[in-house]
DNA sequence: TTGGCCACGTTACAATATGTTACAAACTGT
DNA sequence: ACAGTTTGTAACATATTGTAACGTGGCCAA
């Protein structure tokens, strides 16, 4: 039973092509991703725990998955900028730097998929794991399976970006390549920044953006502490959207942190 | 009814797997949880009162539950690590090793769902006090239906949250993605600050949370003896939930401790 | 039991963050 | 250079959160 559901999973990146036309048939998938599965996504691992390291390593291996492992967050870093991983998992209780610490670090200079555990016993919340810039949440001890599942959907996700395929939600479609987001069907009138804000928003759906970063992507430029662009680009964008901030569909502030989009 | 809620529930394993592969596609995800039904869901229970855990064992087993049963506790965890359970049932008065100490032993491990027995005379209030970390309690004697109500209730968090869906209560429902809460179907006016408060509270619902940890996962900081920046959260919350907290239906007060989200 | 102490509930208020508008500066294409 | 567009700045309105303060009530020792 086990082992059935685990070779359903099988690697991501060629199983998503297929995802996308064949979703309900798991063997057709299965055989194609077989086939296709020259390039492996390669996983870092950054936790304390050796002993999980290693379990991990080994059930994550038999998903065609390359695994790296780092105990100390310094090494992790190292790590990462060496071998350059599709996908981060990491520990919140790290020696020297916690995890949040490093997720934020991994942030200033890279949006790599990352997929946060909690330490064992630890009490948090996936709402404030989230808006560290994590992209999955999972609590300690889990499911072997779970965390695979989890690894399937973040990298679908990723992958789906990279190919340049329009973001899709149930009301609102964004192209990227064509620079046109379709509200009900209707074309919107955007400007060039309200574009590559929504865009930037609707590509991190679900992960808090801060000022700084959204600025930064937009426009290059660091944040002062009284630069209000970022509020007013969200603004206009929101009456473009029709987006009431106090009960958004699209669009939600995050008091003292930044915004998410959360649309489905 | 009940039967039929107790079938829903299944092991919560296999579930999940397909829960993130056919979001959109309930008919498909019914019928493979359906298909994949010949597991039940397992529940181990320790108590040393033997007669009491053959006369649970035949009521369980009536809900579709599979139940195992160990008079000691040091059998019991043994038992735990054999059969893996989905939920453990766990009385506070064990010969060798109390239920205290057994709860503590099975969370450095696990976060299983634990359910307490309180013995006769016991006040549960003491007893939440602990901080045990178990995610309900019950004093005996209890009616059975009573008790098959919290294993599902317990279940079908567990469920909700491995399956990334709203939490669900019996008045209240909490979306984390969206960071929307519905009380009797209206929806509450959070601010960013109280959901984040609500939502860490209802994932950790049944288990006491004091103020530092509250105030470390919702700012980020350690709490200085006199910060009451928690106790004002909550006051707020309460109002919007109209909530009383002398006689609380959603957020207790647990003297000298901190706070647990009690509803059902 | 009772009084003191301390934890908790709540209110009012101040500080800070965000939403929005009007307008000016910068930019575009002609 | 001009008209139209886009975007930032300033300013004001509103919202959110913490601090201080006071009232209430539980806990414990005498």
């Amino acid at each position: 039973m086990v082992r059935v559901s685990g070779c359903e999973l099988s690697s991501s990146r060629p199983a998503l092509i297929y995802a996308q036309h064949v979703t309900r048939n798991f063997v057709i998938q299965n055989l194609n991703s077989k086939i296709q599965n020259q390039m492996t996504p390669t996983i870092l691992i950054i936790d304390d725990d050796n002993r999980l390291n290693q379990l991990l390593k080994d059930f994550l291996k038999d998903f065609g998955y390359t695994v790296i492992t780092a105990t100390h967050p310094a090494r992790g870093l190292k790590k990462m900028k060496q071998a350059s991983p599709d996908l981060v998992i990491l520990d919140i209780m790290l020696p020297e730097m916690d995890g949040f610490e490093v997720c934020r670090v991994i942030r200033e200079t890279s949006n790599i998929p990352i997929i946060m555990l909690t330490a064992r016993g630890e009490v948090t919340d996936k709402v404030v794991g989230l808006e560290l810039g994590a992209d999955d949440y999972l609590a300690k001890p889990f499911e072997p399976r779970e965390l695979v599942a989890r690894i399937q959907s973040v990298l679908r996700r990723t992958q789906q970006l990279a190919d340049n395929q329009p973001i899709t939600f149930e009301r609102l479609t964004i192209d990227l390549d064509k620079r046109i987001a379709v509200l009900d069907g209707n074309p919107l009138d955007l400007t060039t920044n309200e574009f590559a804000a929504l865009a930037l928003l609707a590509r991190n759906a679900g992960k808090v953006l801060n000022r700084d970063q959204i600025l930064q992507e937009l426009r290059g430029m660091d944040c002062d502490a009284f630069n209000r662009s970022v509020d007013i680009a969200v603004s206009r964008l929101r009456q473009k959207l029709s987006d009431n901030p106090k009960a958004p569909e699209f669009i939600k502030t995050v008091w003292g942190s930044g915004y998410v989009f959360i649309a489905n």
